[in-house]
RNA sequence: GCGGGUGUGGUGGAAUCGGUAGACACAUCAGACUUAAAAUCUGACGAAGGCAACUUCGUGGCGGUUCAAGUCCGCCCACCCGCACCA
């Protein structure tokens, strides 16, 4: 064995062991129980990052982990290729969408092998190939035809100069990125599908999901946003674009006695059709169309609003509200029309103040409380006043007996609402799925029929940065339909749709016949165990879970959840570092770069570089461009080796928490691993193990037998269950510590019991730092590679101890510590309690008022 | 604004079901080895007081429940993530 620890050559080994046996391909069997490990497959970016490495680590972990315990392992790789960084970098490079994507997959991939990830490369899939889409084409014509797609007019970001169409991200301060143009608003026709008619399925299979964070299903639930109110109807004291009442929906029809004004969208038909003739509400009207589109954005700006003229009559007491158009009434949720109570909302109490609207206070706390509606809303719920025959109601109460009375004049329901909307998958841009319909010159569509699927989208293009190559190039659209002239849609899919059902590919990646091949996919699905970010918790995991569904009533598969546990890992962050330019600007420093000074206690109290001088620290924050404080995983590798990065990435913090970047944390890693090598040397050195012999240990060897054992118990906890790694390696190296302080290598059979913590060690580390492992198992005389070997068992009996620590509290703090009889009874262990000279101290002239044994753990008394 | 989360030594973190706060590391300091440095090994390491035994305080802030609170409850503060066309 090589005395020293050198991880570049046994990693190389390793990897190129584990492609010659095709070590982690695998098959779907019947016979054996299946496990599907996933994490979110990357976007193909340039290079990896942090984020990735940390991701991958986590899943590889598992997916050894679940292979030691014998399961069939599905851990596969891909790409989500579509997307805008890659119409961008074209534009910068001169170089084709295509190309420029191939080429940084073809880097990943040789990155994410020198990480030693343990991927079934057979399944490799990109989401730009016309064999992956060409099914997600085919399945969008199947949802057309159940009905489950449909075309609407939907708001899109214009850019006036570039004349395109802009994403969100690439709107800055209202203005478009390339051009610095005032963004406009524009409505064009787009493609939909009908997520909402799953929003009740969505929220309630939740349950069916035992083993998601509450907070990522929390989530969710609050996005679905089921509501139970009441649609009413407001009548109109004239006619006005051929109506003359509207309706509008509200969770708190127990306030409606307080209601003082009603509010209209902008996009409502009847302020559409007042601004035919007024221009102040032309002028607002078209204020309120040209503002964001964002959300978060619509809930801060300043609420504005104007008076119509129009009068509404009261469903209920019939007095007449004024009509108001407000910016912050959205047309796409519920009717397109709010009524306001401002003594009970904090958003109409502003508006109310603002514009000088009556307050009516129609509920009060069921307390009995007094509440001041000059500072604000009163927006609980509680007891009914000024409200006629409704006084004294609770808010279940009212709920009734006011939807009741709505009810039979015929003015109201009673309706269930969600925040959900429909999904928009249309997009304006090149570097996507084609939308597989056919524009007919008598203005309807057909899907493109599977025969001809897929619609291939041309790789080799020259992008100008304003339209997509295929909205440009006017021969690309044209085609026919039964001889008859069509042309080709040229929007692009939502890149959301290719990572909406990914996971189900990979089980039958390469199946020419059709999206799914049924049996590989009902083997495999669900995924056992998924991994990726946080900031995915919403959109792409509830989008996956509806496509499931969609798949399912497709008769493609048979559960009803794609994601049977799911884990969100925190963001990598590192140190950053800046200078002020005299203008203000920051110029950021690598901290691969950076010296830092400490003062006495180790405080780091100042940073340099070597040709600067002095800079300003500017904390830990996220990884990227903007603050130059990335940290080159490949740079990392080289420097350290795979297993120390990956060591580094899962001991530093828990999965879900952030993970902060540190060389220092990082040589820590590597030093453990050198240690572990040493030890292992060391030991083989020593000679020959004998047979392990429990009857004749010495008691610090059953002390190490017993470490032994229960830091088996402890990783296995924590892997399969906890999965908390951070805490599985401490737990090793704990272990570590104790083989090098209690070990005793002067005869074969205490040989023996190091030994067998050692290949615990070993085991217990080999998904953390599979090279390394496999190198030592090899070491200690395993012929076969420690991917396929068991996961160690506990011996129960190794635990048995003859005595406890026990400690004594008096009052809640910590008096004392006794050692008692693993068997000793309640009444011995107090009187033994009571005798400790500690314990005395605090008992003399007090009464004990109570007294009690918390088995295992301490004796603990009430005194006075 | 709304929804979700986080906050513990100089630092990352541990404390799993209300029961010993600070495991395991990093940094720092001291010692050993060395001509020297690196590496390695040993030890100290929350704060205050004390020669010491030990005592008191201490988990973002304020209050509460309990024999006992980092953990439960209420209010508040700071930071992070998401908000539907970034992926």
């Amino acid at each position: 064995m090589e005395e020293q620890y050198q991880p570049a050559e046994i990693e190389a080994q390793a990897q190129q062991a584990w492609k010659d046996n095709r070590s982690f391909s695998v098959t779907a069997d019947p016979e054996r129980e299946k496990f599907y490990c996933l994490a979110m497959f990357p976007y193909p970016s340039g290079k990896l990052h942090m984020g990735h490495v940390r991701n991958y680590t986590i899943t590889d972990v598992i997916t050894r982990y679940q292979r030691m315990q014998g399961k069939n392992v599905l851990h596969p790789m891909g790409w989500d290729a579509f997307g805008l960084p890659a119409e961008n970098a074209a534009i910068q490079n001169n170089t084709a969408p295509a190309k420029w994507t191939y080429s940084n997959i073809e880097y990943m991939k040789q990155q994410l092998k020198s990480l030693g990830f343990g991927f079934d490369w057979e399944r490799e899939l990109a989401t730009c190939k016309p064999d992956y889409y060409k099914w997600e084409q085919w399945f969008f014509t199947r949802l057309y035809e159940k009905g489950l797609v449909y075309k609407k007019m939907a708001t899109v970001n214009w850019d006036p100069v570039d004349q395109s169409v802009l994403a969100n991200e690439q709107v800055i301060d209202g203005r478009g990125w390339r051009s610095g143009a005032l963004v406009e608003r524009r409505e064009i026709p787009q493609w939909f599908i009908k997520i909402t008619a799953y929003a009740n399925e969505l929220l309630t299979s939740l349950d069916q999901l035992p083993d998601w964070p509450e907070q990522v299903k929390t989530m969710q639930k609050n996005w679905i946003g089921k509501s139970k109110g009441v649609e009413l109807t407001f009548d109109l004291t004239q006619t006005i674009a051929g109506v003359d009442s509207f309706d509008v929906y509200t969770t708190r029809p127990d306030t409606l006695m307080g209601v003082t004004y009603v509010s209209l969208a902008a996009e409502h038909p009847i302020s559409l059709e007042l601004a035919q003739n007024n221009t102040e509400l032309t002028e607002f009207i078209q204020e309120c169309k040209n503002q964001t589109v964002n959300e978060a954005d619509m809930a801060t700006m300043e609420k504005r609003g104007i008076d119509t003229g129009l009068k509404a009559i009261h469903p209920l007491n019939g007095q007449e509200v004024s009509v108001w158009i407000a910016n912050y009434v959205l047309m796409d949720y519920g009717s397109g029309a709010v009524m306001a109570v401002p003594a009970h909302d904090q958003r109409d109490y502003e508006f109310a103040k603002k514009y000088n609207l009556a307050i009516n206070q129609v509920i009060e706390p069921a307390n009995g409380e007094s509440i001041n509606l000059e500072k604000a809303a009163f927006t609980e719920k509680g007891k009914l006043v000024n409200s006629g025959e409704f006084d004294g109601l609770n808010f279940k109460a009212a709920f009734q007996a006011i939807a009741k009375k709505l009810i039979d004049a015929g003015k109201g329901e009673v309706k269930t609402n969600f925040r959900l909307r429909d999904w928009g998958v249309s997009r304006q841009r090149y570097w996507g799925t084609p939308i597989p319909m056919l524009n007919l010159p008598d203005g309807g569509e057909i899907p493109v029929p599977l025969d001809r699927l897929p619609v291939l989208l041309p790789e080799d293009v020259e992008m100008d940065g304003v339209q997509s190559p295929i909205k440009s190039d006017l021969e690309w659209r044209k085609t026919e339909y039964n001889g008859q002239p069509a042309e080709h849609e040229t929007d692009t899919f939502d890149t959301f749709m290719q990572s909406s059902w990914y996971y189900a590919r990979y089980t039958c990646s390469n199946f020419a016949d059709g999206m799914l091949d049924s049996k590989s996919a009902n083997y495999w699905l669900p995924v056992d165990q998924y991994v990726g970010g946080i900031e995915h918790a919403i959109l792409h995991l509830l989008y996956a879970r509806f496509f499931h569904k969609l798949m399912r009533d497709e008769g493609l598969v048979d559960s009803d959840e794609p994601f049977k546990r799911l884990l969100c890992q925190g963001m990598v962050l590192a140190d950053s570092f800046y200078q002020e330019s005299s203008d203000g600007s920051k110029n950021w420093f690598n901290p691969a770069d950076v010296t830092l000074e400490r003062d006495d206690r180790g405080k780091v109290v100042s940073a340099s570089h070597p040709d600067a001088g002095e800079l300003q620290m500017g904390g830990m924050t996220k990884m990227s461009k903007s603050k130059n404080n990335g940290i080159d995983p490949q740079h990392a590798v080289n420097q350290y080796g795979a297993d120390t990065v990956r060591l580094f990435t899962m001991f530093t913090a828990p999965p879900e928490q952030t993970l902060e970047w540190s060389d220092s944390g990082v040589e820590g890693s590597s030093r453990f691993l050198r240690r572990l090598w040493k030890t292992v040397h060391g030991h083989i050195q020593a000679g020959t193990s004998g047979e392990l012999t429990v009857e004749s240990l010495s008691d610090q060897q059953k002390d190490l037998r017993r470490k032994t054992h229960a830091t088996i118990a402890k990783v296995s906890d924590d892997f399969g269950r906890r999965q908390t790694f951070n805490t599985a390696i401490a737990a090793v190296m704990e272990l570590l510590n104790d083989i090098n302080k209690l070990a005793d290598r002067s005869t074969p059979f205490t040989l023996a019991v190091e030994r067998e913590a050692l290949e615990a060690a070993t085991l217990l580390l080999a998904p953390v730092v599979p090279h390394i492992s496999r190198g030592l198992w090899f070491e200690l005389g395993h012929s076969n590679d420690i991917i396929d070997a068991q996961w160690p068992t506990v011996d129960e009996t190794a635990l048995i101890k003859t005595s406890i620590e026990l400690v004594v509290q008096i009052n809640g703090k910590v008096r004392a510590k006794i050692e008692v009889a693993a068997n000793a009874d309640n009444d011995s262990i107090i009187e033994q309690a009571k005798n400790h000279p500690g314990v005395q101290k605090f008992l003399q002239d007090k009464e004990i008022k109570m007294c009690k044994v918390i088995p295992g753990k301490l004796v603990t008394f009430a005194v006075k």
